[in-house]
RNA sequence: GGCGCGGUAGCCAAGUGGUAAGGCCGAGGUCUGCAAAACCUCUAUGCGCCGGUUCGAUUCCGGCCCGCGCCUCCA
């Protein structure tokens, strides 16, 4: 069954397939910048290639796709957080890279194949800008910094049409301060390949290009070269977030295509922004969470996958804790569902439609739709296996305890066996009261027939 | 200013030229001393507004109103 994905470059939608005579296909996603934990609206985006990832296998083989998802681990922000925080910039990059690599397995994402770095792919990228160089599509300024001259690339501007965004700048954007580069630049488009070390940048530093300073790579040869390296010239699909579209993914294009004279990608994805409350994430409105911030509220980890899959990947989604709690409940029932199910025998084609509507451009709302309609007919008749199939597509691990279980305070514990007391002794009025005094304490005592738990209270 | 997206029940969110998936919330019920959990049932004559095309439009066309995103090395 063919699988289709939105590209962006055709603005249609468009069958997935291998290009390459060993039916492996090449997948290539833009990841993190490691200086800060990565926020909800970060890992929208990596839910979604994650999901990328898992319909490809369904569709070709675990064996037959290749995922690579770069680090970018030097930059502006990395470095001002290493000097800010007097510490090496290898230090701050690995524990954000560690710290990335816990979160997206709590949000339950299967690791790339290949992660590499900007800093381990010095020498290919500076390869990169030599071969650009030499070929006239790159030249060095006076202070040693090296540009990709847009101009000698007709292609430019075929993915994000900027041809038609030039257009306005001239109106909107005519009274924005130059940057200090720019004068360097022969053209204001031009855009930089190779940065000449300043002070600001202390001990981060590489040789350069013959012709250009000692100094590092610009942001966007980092993933022309590492996507050559791992992947061949020529690369099946290429995501990422909506914003990399332009300038990046443009001229990530120009890079390689000028450096190799093939089509870099086949394909290319972009998945929207999250919304939180209705406005776009910033750190000035206060609405920008990590999922530690939302495991301190007390919501599971799966419980954001699970809401990050509840709209689709091509259309904004307007996060809120509510939809957290919705998942929550959601996520329990399906818990409870797969506990009924018989492991041997049973139908295997009734999640069909769930498949189906994952394979149609990702649509993952219809996808938790059709899942629950089947949900809603009962267990009876279908198979564990083929229900464990369907998570494993989703991405969904319903094993995971919903929250973390924890220890109640002392004087919770004397109220709960005071209560238990009470209620073996059906004395309902103290059991009641008892409860009551638990709850004031933020707890909830939950029993069952033989025994009772402690747990935080619902917010 | 230009480009692009969206407005579907209290909230979130699919979808189709033929009469609205699903989740949450809410209501009722089974169970339980009571709760919680679980399970069962119910919940949009309606899909921003106004026209048009059509036997028939939420779905196509035109206009309008409202919200949002991008055009700044932010996924």
């Amino acid at each position: 069954m063919p699988v289709t994905l939105f590209d962006s470059l055709t603005r249609s939608p468009r069958e997935l397939r291998p290009s390459q005579p060993d039916g492996v296909y090449r997948f290539y996603n833009c990841g993190p910048t490691v200086y800060a934990p990565a926020h909800i609206g970060n890992f929208r985006t990596f839910v979604v290639n994650d999901l990328i990832r898992r319909v490809l296998e369904l569709e070709f083989g675990p064996d037959k796709v290749k995922h690579v998802r770069n680090i970018t681990d030097v930059d502006d922000k990395t470095i001002r957080r290493s000097r800010e925080e007097h510490r090496a910039l290898a230090e701050v990059t690995q524990q954000w890279t560690d710290k990335f690599h816990a979160d997206c397995d709590a949000l339950n994402c299967l690791r790339p194949h290949v992660e590499p770095t900007a800093t381990g792919h010095i020498p290919e990228q500076v390869g990169m800008i030599a071969e650009l160089m030499q070929k006239g599509h790159a030249y060095a300024t006076a202070d040693g910094s090296v540009y990709f001259k847009v101009g000698s690339f007709p292609g430019y501007g075929a993915l994000s049409r900027v041809k038609e965004r030039e257009l306005q700048i001239g109106s909107a954007l005519a009274g924005k301060p130059q940057t200090a580069d720019a004068d360097e630049k022969e053209d204001g488009s031009d855009f930089a390949l190779w940065k000449a070390w300043k002070p600001e940048d202390g001990d981060v530093k590489w040789p350069g290009p013959t012709g250009a300073a000692a100094g590092r790579p610009g942001w966007h040869i980092e993933c022309s070269a590492m996507s050559r390296k791992h992947l061949g010239e020529t690369i099946d699909l290429h995501t990422g977030g909506e914003d990399l579209l332009f300038p990046h993914h443009e001229n990530e294009i120009a890079q390689t295509e000028c450096c190799t004279g093939h089509q870099f990608a086949k394909h290319w994805y972009h998945s929207k922004h999250l919304m939180v409350d209705g406005a776009k994430m910033s750190k000035s409105l206060g609405n920008l969470y990590t999922l530690d911030d939302l495991r301190a509220k007390g919501f599971s980890p799966m419980a954001l996958r699970y809401a990050l899959l509840a709209g689709h990947p091509r259309k904004q989604l307007n996060f809120t804790l509510d939809s957290l709690h919705a998942a929550e409940k959601a996520l329990a029932t399906l818990r409870s569902f797969r506990a009924a199910l018989s492991p041997t025998g049973g139908d295997s084609t009734v999640f069909e439609p769930v498949f189906a509507a994952l394979r149609d451009d990702l649509n993952t709302p219809a996808a938790l739709g059709a899942l629950f309609t089947v949900v809603n007919r009962g267990p009876a008749g279908i198979a564990l296996a083929a229900f464990d199939r369907v998570l494993f597509a989703l991405g969904l691990k319903l094993d995971a305890p919903a929250a973390p279980a924890a220890e109640a305070p002392a004087e919770v514990k004397d109220l709960a066996a005071q209560r238990w007391a009470a209620k073996q002794a059906k004395d309902w009025a103290e059991a009641d009261r008892l409860r009551g005094a638990i709850a004031a304490l933020g707890w909830s005592m939950l029993d069952s027939k033989t025994d009772y738990k402690l747990e935080p209270a619902k917010k």
